[in-house]
DNA sequence: GCTGCATGATGAG
DNA sequence: TCATCCTGCAGCA
């Protein structure tokens, strides 16, 4: 899935697409019918993220369009493991994402796009077809958004988005937080790890506790903060917990930046061309950004994450990985105390 | 063509 | 801890 960075971008997106556009709402699938017809021909006016929960505010067509209502709906989304937003524009728009699930297709690129067929009546810009199980279509002046394969996908009031919120902890990359100042958030964050004698790497997935970090950057920041995964977040010390807050906020922010999670630093790239083969068959971190040129090649964008039998980019130790409460761990035992 | 996997979360036992 | 849900695609035969 799309970690917090993903979500991040996402919004942005959708507020520079769609933004105080009514927008034309439907269920190519199907099974959203319902819950489009709330929001169809109702105007865009919020669009959030928070860790890995998207919301997106509705309000009805406003009489007076210089004002910017309060959102009363909204659309809650959540991408799961598989769930992924594709773009298309008619063209006027310069850069379109396809920004989801782990895996790349024809056009899921982040890339611009050339402009769509133009219309049989000249100018008139006609969407492609959805492709696949279109949960929902977003439709715009100039841009439609499909949506397939979430989580969580449903029309919810004010109130019930406050409750959600409610349930989530201190996502880093909101301006405050989530919380009254980010210096709250943060401390909120090291409290609660410490509070529990469940193991620092899988807190760091849990998003009541810290809200947008997945499984790439919580085994890539814990490599980075040189804590085991496994030691209990009560005997991790709280400088160490505080640095490791800073360090998600400064790698979630690049992963905004960039729109691929790059964890490590020039002097440990290069490395790879060690003389240990690669399994066949290898599962491998698949769509991680969007190839531009200079960008960080894939393979060396991390230090641990998939890199389970490869010697460690600092250390040379071959890194480790393990289920942990049904997820993969990745580490590298001597780094990692 | 078929199978297993994936950057996730939830509810039951 | 397990089963389950959501979907597309890579890796096979």
């Amino acid at each position: 899935m799309p970690e917090g960075h993903t979500v991040h971008r996402l919004a942005r997106t959708f507020t520079d697409l769609f933004g105080h556009q009514a927008l034309d709402v439907t269920s190519p699938q199907g099974r959203f019918a319902a819950g489009a017809a709330l929001i169809c021909g109702h105007t865009l006016v919020a669009s959030e993220a928070w860790g890995k929960q998207l919301f997106l505010g509705f309000a009805p067509p406003s009489p007076s369009p210089t004002e910017t209502p309060d959102p009363t709906a909204w659309l809650r989304i959540h991408l799961g493991l598989y769930g992924a937003w594709t773009f298309s524009t008619d063209g006027s728009t310069a850069v379109v994402h396809a920004i989801g699930a782990p895996r790349r297709r024809i056009g899921e690129r982040e890339t611009t796009l050339p402009g769509q067929d133009v219309g049989p009546f000249g100018g008139v810009w006609v969407p492609p077809e959805p492709r696949g199980a279109v949960r929902v279509r977003l439709r715009g002046a100039h841009a439609v958004a499909d949506l397939t394969g979430p989580t969580a996908c449903e029309v919810i009031t004010p109130a019930e988005k406050a409750a959600v919120e409610a349930r989530l902890g201190p996502d880093p990359l909101r301006p405050d937080g989530g919380h009254a100042s980010v210096d709250a958030a943060r401390e909120a964050f090291v409290a609660k790890v410490r509070r529990s004698r469940v193991s620092a790497g899988q807190q760091l997935m849990d998003q009541s506790v810290i809200a947008g970090v997945g499984n790439i950057y919580r085994a890539e920041a814990l490599f980075r903060a040189g804590l085991d995964p496994l030691r209990p977040g009560r005997d991790v010390d709280a400088g160490t917990l505080r640095a490791l807050w800073d360090d998600v906020l400064g790698l979630l922010h690049d992963g905004v930046a960039h729109g691929a999670i790059v964890t490590t630093r020039p002097e440990h790239r290069g490395i790879d061309e060690s003389p240990v083969p690669q399994p066949p068959g290898r599962r491998r971190t698949r769509q991680n950004g969007d190839g531009a040129p200079g960008a960080v090649p894939e393979d060396q964008s991390l230090y641990v994450y998939h890199r389970d039998g490869l010697p460690c980019r600092v250390c040379g130790t071959p890194v480790l990985t393990k289920d942990l409460a049904g997820r993969s761990l990745y580490w590298c035992p001597a780094c990692q105390r």
